[in-house]
DNA sequence: CTGAGATCCTGGGGGC
DNA sequence: TGCCCCCAGGATCTCA
């Protein structure tokens, strides 16, 4: 599941291997996956447009066109980005849709479940208004996390996952940060204590850092734009861990389900 | 504001 | 061994 540190990773290998490049064609084999602005052909329209740039905003890879347009890709869960070669003459399993530039190369959208959306956005169409603050921004400061908390009464790992308030947190990160925090999943946000919220701001922040310096997690079968695994499943301490003893305290890890959500957490040291 | 439940999908795990 | 059933999971929507 790219979170956060996943599609940081991907952003930026994309932006090494296609910034510059130019589209030829497009070839959409499901529908659904390419969506464009009403009227609008979605391959019509990338025909002849140039990668100005590739970024990141919450769980979403935002790729600057030169037209002003921007494409924007969700992975969901299964979803992949994967740069070809022009010597590459086998599709990658799953692909929905190819991108080929001018001098060959490829960029191919495969998704085995085909949760993953990529969208053909308007030169100035506004298309995250409701989007939470960046985790890793400067606006993300331990006061304003605080507060964001009053009055919340929904368990604080449902309140992290939730895009609307932060942007780009999603299972596994909010089950490592609230472990290394020590606050227990299913704390109603408001009765979290400040001291424990600010240490939870800091948890946030340490977890995705050092995760995107490990190139993401590799959980089921993630990889990058360039094929490779990310390395932070090695520094997990609670996340899938289930049974296994806690790294701070020595408990067996235990599961439950919150919100729908598989949670990891210990009953040792999280309280 | 909040939670519950449905929806979308398929590979793979569990049960028999 | 083989087959069927069922479920995970992010975002979004409806309903209570």
């Amino acid at each position: 599941m790219p979170e956060l540190p996943e599609v940081e990773t991907i952003a930026r290998g994309l932006a090494n291997a296609v910034v510059g490049k130019t589209i030829a064609d497009a070839v959409v084999s499901m529908a659904k996956i390419a969506v464009a602005p009403p009227g609008v052909s979605f391959i019509e329209a990338l025909r002849g447009e140039r990668i100005a740039a590739v970024g990141r905003r919450g769980k979403f890879i935002v790729v600057q066109l030169g037209s002003g347009r921007r494409l924007t890709v969700h992975l969901r869960m299964t979803g992949r980005l994967i740069v070809q070669a022009p010597e590459v003459s086998e599709p990658h399993p799953y692909t929905h849709i190819r991108l080929t530039f001018t001098d060959g190369w490829r960029l191919c959208f495969a998704d085995v479940r085909q949760f993953g959306r990529m969208r053909l956005l308007a030169a100035e169409e506004v298309w995250d208004a409701d989007g939470g603050v960046e985790p890793l921004s400067e606006d993300f400061t331990s006061e304003a996390f605080v507060s964001m908390l009053d009055g919340r009464r929904t368990p604080i790992k449902t309140f992290l996952l939730d895009q609307k308030h932060i942007s780009g947190v999603g299972n596994i990160y909010a089950c490592e940060a609230l472990w290394e925090a020590g606050i227990r999943p299913n704390r109603p946000a408001q009765k979290v204590t400040r001291p424990a919220r600010r240490r939870l701001h800091g948890a946030i922040r340490d977890v995705l850092q050092r995760s995107i310096e490990a190139r993401g997690t590799s959980v089921d079968d993630y990889v990058d734009a360039e094929g490779l695994k990310g390395g932070f499943q090695n520094q997990l301490s609670v996340y899938g861990r289930l049974g296994e003893p806690c790294n701070r305290c020595g408990q067996p890890i235990m599961r439950t389900v919150l919100g729908q959500r598989g949670t990891w957490w210990c009953r040792g040291c999280q309280k």
